[in-house]
DNA sequence: AGCTGTGAAACATTTCACAGCT
DNA sequence: AGCTGTGAAATGTTTCACAGCT
């Protein structure tokens, strides 16, 4: 209240940041210039104390009477969520899906930058995948002693997914992204998200079997 | 409590149901017969009243004194998640993500049937992908008037993501699993779930940034 | 007059703690 | 003695409602 207070930000609040700052620069991109928390939440379906709570546990970025400037709101929002840098990334199994992902631009418009794409399959080693070559995992940790290392996507099959997190995480890296379905665990420091294709299908077939429609899990 | 009168399931329930299920398979397949919500729990790094109030939203599965026997306890789940049952789904957008998930086998392990997929881009349509051929969007409403589709993947690009999801409504399909990076909204009774990679990479980066570790956010 | 920022109320979820069965 | 099933307490999240600024 009196400064920079650290406040606690509530772990449903995050994700909602993301989805305001994908809004927040499609209304810049069409010149909009100033956003009031009612049409916002109108836009993104949502209850608009919702949004001014969630900012306000980073400061108060909007004038009362008036809204939020949208290029001001943008900055605040990159900077509370530690987008004002760059983060490297690594992918961590090149089959379909890793090489998919890879191959997908749209990593550096958000500031995350993909600096190497490793596998443990001969065959696959040396490969082509756009801006570089699949290299070998047991380049890792030397790799991550040259470069730094912010994030490892891991696209392994499920059965290696919990060896390489280790590794991973023993090499020093602290975020996790694992699309294997298989919940590993990681030394604490180390943060780790599922992305988790069956399960939301799963989800997806409860809605659709519990009843006709609106069974809402999200 | 005296019969099959239908309880209120918490929507936090339903994806911790699918981490039950994979667990259990997997202690099933190594041949354990029974297990207590304590020992569950401290597999999946939960609490075990967690566990059990997530079930008696269901029924009672469980032996006082006991615990609960896994393959009947797997059966009540996959009932319960609407997954004695085979479901189909279509993928939408043959891009890169799109194909990678056309040939990701596990689909199947799930009871979830790929019977097509679809894209509007000449240069695509006709190729083999596995198990079939793209086929063209234009085919897309005579195809589900023929063939039952409960669920769509939507992979199409952020900027066709929302006519797209228009049309597959309009199909009469009922769930779509949305991989564009930008939420799309739809007519009441249909169901979406949004995987969106950029969001989660956001996410980390603001628990990376926020403080030394366990800032978690899950 | 209009919109933010925020305590307080309403609602949802998780955890505790224990009665009740085996 | 051990473990389930579940009210009740604790905790977390969302929404209301209004004071305070422009």
């Amino acid at each position: 209240m009196h400064g920079d207070e650290k406040r606690h930000v509530p772990a449903a609040t995050v994700p909602r940041l993301t989805l305001y700052l994908r809004k927040l620069r499609e209304l810049h991109a069409h010149g909009v210039a100033r956003v009031s928390s009612k049409d916002l939440a109108a836009m993104i379906d949502l209850n608009p104390a919702q949004i001014r709570k969630d900012f306000s546990y980073f400061g108060e970025f909007g004038t009362r009477g008036v809204g939020y400037e949208v290029p001001r709101l943008i900055a605040e929002i990159t900077r509370s969520l530690g987008l004002d840098r760059t983060w490297n990334a690594v992918i961590v199994g090149a089959g379909l899906l890793g090489t998919a992902l890879a191959r997908y631009r749209g990593f550096a418009d958000q500031g995350f930058r993909l600096v190497g794409v490793f596998d443990s399959s001969p065959g696959v080693i040396g490969a082509s995948y756009g801006s570089g070559r699949v290299r070998a995992i047991d380049e890792f940790e030397a790799f991550c002693a040259q470069e730094r290392v912010d994030i490892a996507l891991v696209t392994v099959p499920a059965a290696e997914a919990q060896t390489t997190v280790d590794r991973i995480a023993a090499a020093g890296v602290r975020a996790v992204l694992d699309f294997a379905p298989v919940r590993v665990s990681v030394p604490a420091g180390v943060i780790v998200r599922q992305v988790d294709l069956s399960s939301e299908l799963m989800i997806l077939a409860y809605s659709l079997a519990d009843d006709g429609a609106g069974g809402d899990v999200s």
